[in-house]
DNA sequence: CCATTCAGGACGAATTTTGTCCAAAAGTAA
DNA sequence: TTACTTTTGGACAAAATTCGTCCTGAATGG
């Protein structure tokens, strides 16, 4: 029903952006000035891309900064889960401190019970 | 209904194995051979413990090591979402990446679509 | 006062990450 | 085949980060 892409990752989508465009690497990487070597590798999930290279991607596919970080940092997640234990309760109580650290309405006070 | 403790962190939860125990942070650091500076650190979410120390001091307080290390991973994770920016939908993501790759009974075909 | 605990900064060493370059592989078309 | 382009992937040094240790000072308790 959904017809979401789920089960995909960032480099994944990347390329698929690229390839529906028609576009090679190194097109891509030369506009967005980054090493074509270096696009590939992220592309295969080899390489972390830099925060400033997402938005630089997401502007030149005119795509969604904010999804395509998403799914880098999910995949940051996931993967650190996985090679962890893959014990899928880690996430739910990092989700219970999440939500309650953001109670704090961003008061400053840390440590303070 | 639960009365897991939630809302807590590591360092917390490892300052009152300590201190329910009546021992000084130069004691505990003394026995597993840890510098107490360091461990004093650890207490307070300065410094991240290693894995084998979390498994020292689990053995030590006799205590339980997979939740003191959820509880270690689950902190890395929520402040990792917290100064990125703090979407619980990344969350969600990581869930459902981390349970369709445990789908693929840990065939190493990773890239083969 | 003295003694002890804890906080926290500073330091170098070790490790990891980063971007770049180069060469080999894989693909495409003549 | 040859020639050309794209992609893969290893190697490297520089930069950045992490790690454990040491040292000083603040706070606490006699």
């Amino acid at each position: 029903m959904e017809n979401v892409k789920i089960h995909t990752n960032f480099g994944e989508h990347l390329r698929t952006l690229r390839e529906n465009a028609g576009l090679t690497l190194r097109e891509v990487a030369s506009t967005i000035s980054v090493d074509s070597s270096l696009l590939a590798k992220i592309e295969r999930n080899q390489r972390p891309p830099t925060k400033q290279l997402i938005k630089n991607l997401a502007s030149f596919f005119h795509a969604n900064e904010k999804e395509l970080l998403t799914e880098f940092l999910s995949d940051q997640i996931a993967y650190k889960i996985l090679d962890e234990d893959g014990d899928l309760n880690i996430l739910k109580v990092a989700e219970e401190k999440v939500s309650y650290l953001k109670t704090l309405h961003n008061g400053n006070d840390y440590d303070k019970k």
